[in-house]
DNA sequence: TATTGACCTAAAGTCAGGTTTAGGTGTTAC
DNA sequence: GTAACACCTAAACCTGACTTTAGGTCAATA
C-alpha cells in the first residue's frame, strides 16, 4: 500500500495530476482509509502504468476511462478490451513511422546546416542538386520531398 | 504559385490552420497581392514540411517561431539552427524509445488478452508467473515493469 | 498544546493550439 | 447584374489536460 505522494515520486507524476486521474475515473478500486486518504495498491499501480502507456500512444483520458470501466466489468468485455490493444498496437506503430519520417527531415537539415557552417553562408546549399548529394543524404532527401 | 487552399490539400491542414500559423509568425515571407491574398512559394511550402517535422518532434509554436525569425536573420544563426536540428534529433529519438516502450507494454497486454479470452475469463492470467510465459513475452514483461 | 507535514475537496484558473463566427472583398459563371 | 466561390481580418470561442487556490482534516513531533 503506497500513499499519494509516493507513487507520484515512483512515477513522476505531480499528485495534482494523479487526483485528476483519480477523480475522472481513471484509478477504478482505488480505496481510501476512514479519513479520505487514498491507498494505492499493486493493482493501482499497474492501472498507471496502462494510463501512462495508453496515454504515450495518443489516447485521451475519456477514453481511458472508458476502458477502465471495461475492466470492471470483467471477462464480458475481455474481447472488447484486447481489440483495444490491437488498435493502439497499430496507433502506436504509425506514431513510430511518422516520427521516423521526421527525424529523416531532421536529418537531412543536420547534413544541410553542416555543410553551411561550413561555407559560412547557405548559398551553395541553397541551390544544391540531388546529384551533388552523397548517395544516404539523396535517399534522406527523396524521402522527405 | 499556390493559393491557401491548394496548400491545404497538399498538406492536409486546415486552411483555418495555414491562417494561424502566419498570424503567429511561422511563414516568414509569405507573399499577399494587393488585394491580401496569400500566395505560397517553394520556400513557403518547404516551411511548412519544416513547421510538421518540427511539431512531430514536440517543438512548441513560439519555438518555431524563433527558429523561423533565424531563418530570416542569415548566415550569422547558421550554427544555431545546426544545433537546433541536433537537439530535436535527440528529443525525436528519446520520444521513438518511448513509444517503443510503451509498444512493449501494448504487446504485452495483448498476449495477455488474447489468453484471456482462450481461457473465457482472466482467472489464469491474472496470477500468472514469470515461468509461465513463453519466454519472448517473458522479456517483454521484465522491460514493462 | 501548538505547529508542522502530508493528506483532502471543490472550484476556479491556465495554456497551447487551434476553430468558429461575423462581416467583408474580388473574380468568375450564368 | 447577381449569385456563387475562394479568399480576407479580427475577435471570440473551444478543448483537453492539467494546475492552482482556498479552506479544511488528521497524526506526529517540539
Amino acid at each position: 500500500m503506497y500513499s499519494i505522494g509516493e507513487v507520484s515520486e515512483m512515477f513522476n507524476i505531480p499528485i495534482s495530476t494523479l487526483r485528476y486521474y483519480d477523480k475522472e475515473g481513471l484509478l477504478i478500486n482505488l480505496e481510501k482509509d476512514k479519513s479520505g486518504i487514498r491507498k494505492f495498491n499493486e493493482s493501482n499501480l499497474e492501472a498507471i502504468r496502462v494510463i501512462e502507456c495508453l496515454k504515450k500512444s495518443g489516447m485521451q483520458i475519456k477514453d481511458i476511462k472508458e476502458f477502465m470501466s471495461w475492466v470492471s466489468e470483467g471477462n464480458k468485455t475481455i474481447t472488447k478490451r484486447k481489440n483495444m490493444f490491437l488498435k493502439q498496437k497499430e496507433n502506436i506503430e504509425a506514431k513510430i513511422k511518422e516520427l521516423q519520417k521526421a527525424l529523416n527531415m531532421i536529418n537531412y537539415k543536420c547534413w544541410y546546416y553542416t555543410q553551411a557552417e561550413k561555407d559560412g553562408n547557405e548559398k551553395r546549399m541553397k541551390n544544391i542538386t540531388l546529384k551533388e548529394m552523397p548517395k544516404e543524404i539523396r535517399e534522406i532527401w527523396k524521402n522527405v520531398h
